[in-house]
DNA sequence: TTGAAAGCGGTACCAA
DNA sequence: TTGGTACCGCTTTCAA
């Protein structure tokens, strides 16, 4: 029923191992032959068998690196497990895992990290890495030397990369609104709005999708500030406790940022509990406690479990089937969570 | 590295086909060394691999049965979707599928099903059933024979099931009346209860989910009706009409029943659409619409995709490693949805 | 009850 | 550039 190398050997009169060869493009098969087993095996429906080929290719592990800027950042907690999951699950499909965890978005760290990775004989690559012109051409040279670059959580604009797998920054902002819009009608809002750094492509989206959405509800609204918090908590504290006294007249806070919410938590303990309507992102464990508190109304996550596994998993399909020169981007869903989805 | 056969056979002394015979169970194993084998590979840290197994299986396929009574029920689609996803993942791993389909919840129908299941030489079982004493009993007398069940998305309580893949629908009501008390603050809630059979147990767990939370909440409402739209459009119209007919100050509408959501929105539009708060449950193609009109304002969704593919996903882990008598739970999320995931 | 060996699908090495 | 073959981990058949 399934056609395997053998059939298509047998069909074509060429063994088996000249079959292999020509169909993963080993070079030291004639142009002709090569020609004729790829048309015979698209003919056929030959579909390469992951059992077969990852016995085969038990002493020749089939390494994925992984490059994470996860030091001291929580939010990439779940990213591993779910990096976890996927090591174990395919282990025995000849999957092997190199994880190198970083401090933050420094190029050289990164681009040297990305060497150190090359070096240990990875034969595809998962990154969470900076938008930057050297890291792209880095990437557009790995995928030319053939080694695929799937990207999670954060773009690198127009680098030959697989695919990405990540949010939709810009559609999480407008369920933000959504939200709000729904929970406030009515009323007039003046809303705080709090970013990691402005010049954030995600948060930017963020904030963008947001403000369109209330536009596009023509809700009654205005954004009186929007404040960088720097994804750390002092400064994040710092910066909306300034706005908040500057502005007395808030009642809705948006933060656009994961890090730093323990910061914004403590701004708004320290000003008033009960008069701010707060939309956050990413689930945190201090994210959970401050909604647990009803401090924070809702949260939008982005199933960063999910990420890590996905990218692991399309690295896994990509390496054990025919070669696609690209593969679909895996957009994680925006989750909205409150208080019950706690407890 | 990693624990094969060939080493335990190496430690034991005995023939691979031994210890393979041994850990598998096969009468034909004496005793003693099987005792001793399974012993050793505990103490090894032995974890059979899947490549090998699959592979030596090819001609003796790993085949799973699934019954569902998904015939004329579009609440199913996406649950099949997700099998459809596991069944092609898995196909080279050796798992093959065969789905059964009934249209409702017939206690004799779905009894003669299962044995046509067994008869075709099924070696598990994925079911959406009815919690019935036959049923019941029909799934104990099938996992004395080893062949393990799977229960989807319906609960029968008290069996020697696998493990249970499907939602909380106690949360999931939570949830409803969470979101409720947020839209709603400081108003008077006279709620409308539409369900599909009051008997239903996860239509009923909804029930009191919903207003159990709206009580801890000291919410001020009341729910001035609760009535059985019977799972289809005709009589759900009915019946919501009748009762906004009778309470004219309902202003929120909770759906506790996916089925029959196109009959609860013809009834809202009949009325009048702006005067109602409405949450749903389940996302099908009419909800997805009603939403887009601004007839529902939010649907608290299971992942029906995720509870397909899960199930085939568990079995197939279960057929292929060591036995255990037991899986833990697969529940699935309660997803808030609203117009902008729909876009 | 046990051992030996064939074979599942694929890759890689060595000869030709 | 090709063919032949050993081998990956496991199950199953056939003999002993």
């Amino acid at each position: 029923m399934t056609v395997t190398l053998k059939d298509l050997s047998k069909a074509s009169g060429v063994s088996v191992g000249t079959v292999s060869r020509a169909l993963n493009d080993k070079s030291e098969v004639s142009e002709d032959t090569a020609k004729r087993i790829r048309q015979l095996a698209q003919e056929l429906g030959y579909v390469p068998n992951r059992a077969g080929r990852a016995l085969s290719a038990q002493k020749n592990l089939n390494t994925v690196g992984i490059l994470l800027p996860s030091i001291n950042s929580p939010f990439f907690d779940d990213i591993k497990h779910g990096i976890r999951e996927a090591e174990l699950e395919f282990k025995d499909l000849g999957l092997d895992v190199i994880l190198r965890e970083v401090e933050g978005w420094d190029v050289d760290e990164h681009l040297s990290t990305l060497a150190q990775l090359k070096e240990q004989g990875c034969k595809s690559l998962a990154l969470c890495t900076v938008d930057d012109p050297r890291i792209r051409a880095y990437i557009n040279d790995l995928s030319d030397n053939n080694i695929p670059v799937i990207l999670i959580n954060n773009m690198v604009q127009d680098c030959k990369s697989l695919c990405f797998v990540g949010p939709d920054y810009y559609r999480s902002g407008e369920i933000a609104a959504a939200l709000l819009a729904k929970s406030r009608q009515h009323q007039t809002l003046k809303v705080l709005i709090v970013v990691g750094l402005k010049s954030h492509h995600g948060h930017a989206a963020r904030v963008r999708g947001f403000t369109e959405e209330l536009k596009r509800r023509q809700c009654d609204f205005e954004v009186v500030d929007v404040v960088e918090g720097m994804d750390n908590d002092i400064t994040t504290q710092q910066v909306t406790m300034e706005a908040l006294r500057r502005h007395r007249d808030v009642n809705c806070i948006y933060m656009a940022s994961g890090s730093g919410v323990s910061g914004l938590g403590a701004a708004v303990i320290a000003d008033s509990i009960d008069k701010f309507f707060v939309i956050a992102c990413d689930e945190i464990y201090t994210t959970r406690e401050l909604v647990k508190s009803n401090i924070i109304d809702f949260v939008i996550c982005q199933e960063p479990k999910v990420q890590g596994y996905q990218a692991i998993k399309l690295l896994h399909e990509y390496m054990s089937k025919p070669r696609t020169s690209k593969m679909d981007d895996y957009i994680v869903g925006n989750i909205i969570k409150l208080k019950n989805h706690f407890e």
